[in-house]
DNA sequence: TATCATACATACGTGCATGCACGTATTCAA
DNA sequence: TTGAATACGTGCATGCACGTATGTATGATA
């Protein structure tokens, strides 16, 4: 009769307990990542986190140190996934230019789900401090500018770029349009990634006309599920 | 004795009542924007407003009903001064290109004191609630949308800007990719005026040379003291 | 089946920031 | 000069969210 109702039931599918563990994070990391994206790490409230995940505090600090540490989780989180789907397809392209309208696109579509303001919000919330969750985003974010100018200066040697102010400006001016862009166009797709691709290509100052061609990129789903 | 005291005394100048209601009011104002552009409005400590105003928290709660009534004046003040500094002097401009491209470089300079990102803190703070404070920001931001869609689609009347998404859509992602843009090139002077207008060159699609042009905005001094 | 370990829920204490009541100092009005 | 009004400082109460300690249920081990 046991071995019976344990077949049966449907509710407790009988998960392992790393399975089981595993579940609950997922389901409180993207909870927190949608939380910290709408509103930011000082207005995020934990209980909401875990109520919106199924669960209450208690199985989030069981997960998590603290509020800090969950954080911190999220944005690792979130870059990983940025990787994947944005970061390296867009590696993949011929010249810089390209590379650089390909992440643009690639990070609209990335943006197209709810948990794309994340690194935004929680740079602009700690900009200046000394909190890790700030030193972490600032690294994160520091990262891709240093990407933008490897691939300016690339550009420009190879011609496809035009010379103009330094290529750590223009690439924070890169990054901090395309950010804001897709922030401002989020849901209007599928408008904002050709948006994107000219504010990126505006900000390099090359013609316009290469960002109209429309590569779509393969629209990679998440498999951390 | 006591005229000659009053007169020498350089600390108190013997204000007037409102005198010295507004210099209050000014300071906090200017204090708490300081304050809602770095922090945003939850992690806002009113204790360090008032203090970095030279006040305390008694003399703020005489001026504004709470801290929503703070926030909100903030928020008016800096559009007040936007509109003074930025949005008038675009104006005057002769083609809806040149105004924008004006915009943005007046947005550039005007985002030079620290005061500005209130704006774009608050918006991404309050996206989708229903807080008096996020109505205002969106309110404010809607303004400006429907002045760049009018003058987008001006512009592309008279054949200075090409076709391409609906308008709408393109003057959202202008207005995010200039916040975004100056917001992430803050204090690199004079590059930010540059990258800035290319970022919207870029999104109207227009040639990115009109972006190079440098008519720089006068740089008019803030009367509000 | 009995025991332990792990996943999760519940209850409590604590710190902090807000808002308000009240006290003090400065200006205005007679 | 005196009393009222206004500008501002100070102390207290409340609420909220975090972190932790404790209790309970489910999966692992023998």
């Amino acid at each position: 009769m046991s071995s019976a109702r344990a077949s049966t039931l449907s509710a407790h599918e009988r998960l392992t307990q790393a399975e089981r563990r595993a579940r609950s994070r997922s389901a409180l990391l993207e909870s927190a990542a949608r939380g910290l994206s709408r509103y930011g790490y000082g207005n995020l409230v934990l209980e909401e986190v875990a109520r919106e995940a199924g669960y209450t505090r208690g199985a989030l600090y069981h997960q998590f140190k603290d509020k800090e540490d969950l954080a911190l989780a999220v944005i690792e989180w979130v870059n990983e996934n940025w990787m994947r789907e944005v970061g390296k397809p867009a590696a993949q392209q011929a010249d810089p230019v390209a590379e650089l309208l390909a992440m643009a696109r690639g990070h609209a579509v990335f943006c197209g789900r709810d948990i794309a303001r994340v690194v935004m919000a929680l740079r602009l919330e700690f900009a200046g401090q000394h909190h890790p969750v700030g030193r972490e985003t600032e690294r994160i974010w520091e990262t891709g500018v240093k990407r933008c100018v490897r691939l300016i200066n690339a550009g420009r040697k190879a011609g496809s770029i035009p010379p103009g102010p330094p290529a750590r400006a223009v690439a924070l001016g890169l990054l901090g349009a395309l950010e804001g862009a897709v922030i401002a166009l989020a849901g209007h797709t599928p408008h904002d990634q050709l948006l994107a691709a000219r504010a990126v290509a505006g900000v390099l100052g090359i013609a316009s006309h290469r960002a109209e061609e429309t590569p779509h990129p393969p629209a990679i789903p998440p498999p951390t599920k």
